[in-house]
DNA sequence: ACTAAGTTATTGCAAATGCAATGAATAATC
DNA sequence: GATTATTCATTGCATTTGCAATAACTTAGT
């Protein structure tokens, strides 16, 4: 029953492979495109909430943003109340990229799931939105 | 819809921090696990096939290997006909613990699939093994 | 048989990674 | 209100990672 897990790993591990060759040229590989893209679709979180939300080491995610920042695809703003944190927003270059990194993000999507009928998909996604947590 | 491919990658680095948390006194931190449990269901693979069964680099998984073998867990023999081929299989060491490896995994991914019920269980394997080409 | 193309293991090197530790700020407890 | 515990960002450091390149070997094509 553990090719589940084993399935999700190797699913995974691919997915990487190809995203990072992908967006290596624009500076966004080591799964950096994924910070910018919940970035796009949830600005604000605190840093550490945002390696959360992408379970990556807090000390990596904080490292790669402030790679990102320092490139120009996001911005850090200091929270007004709580002065240990530090807000995440992306910047203009970032917003310019996300329409293409979304569209990889489908295509791949797209193109795992292409064997699978409309009607499994729709189950596989009811399916896997109950493993996470 | 691509919610699929997010969740698969979080389950995948969630999976990943617990395993390795879990195996690093073994010294079998950073995937290492993975490599000791499939040499040891798949007896003889050469390093190549090692590595892409497993979906890693094979600079990585080479050096893994190395490492394994240092530390008494994998074995590696060279092949009789092709003088390019070096085959890899558990040593001693990797054989006495293989069952631990396996009883984590297990334990893995029954708490992963525990809030599903048997039939959705059944479906979500093979949903899966139609993604994995 | 010879050459070209493809495959393997391996190394070099720069960059990324992640555990452990620190200091600052806030929350909780007494 | 003082003290303790928790949470945050950040840095240090040793290890790991992976792209690119190389050499040895095998296979395919002529």
């Amino acid at each position: 029953m553990f090719e589940i897990i084993r399935d999700i790993g190797a699913i995974t591990r691919q997915t990487e492979i190809e995203t990072n060759a992908e967006f290596r040229r624009l500076g966004l590989a080591n799964n950096a495109f994924i910070y910018v893209i919940r970035t796009y679709e949830k600005p604000g979180m605190f840093l550490g909430q945002l390696a959360d939300s992408v379970q990556i080491d807090r000390t990596t995610a904080f490292r790669t943003v402030q790679k990102l920042v320092d490139s120009g695809y996001l911005r850090l703003e200091d929270d007004a109340k709580d002065k240990r944190l530090r807000r995440v927003y992306v910047a203009q270059k970032g917003a310019d990229v996300y329409p293409e990194l979304h569209a990889f993000e489908k295509h791949s999507s797209d193109r795992l799931v292409s064997q699978l009928t409309a009607e499994e998909q729709t189950q596989l996604t009811q399916l896997l939105s109950k493993l996470v947590y």
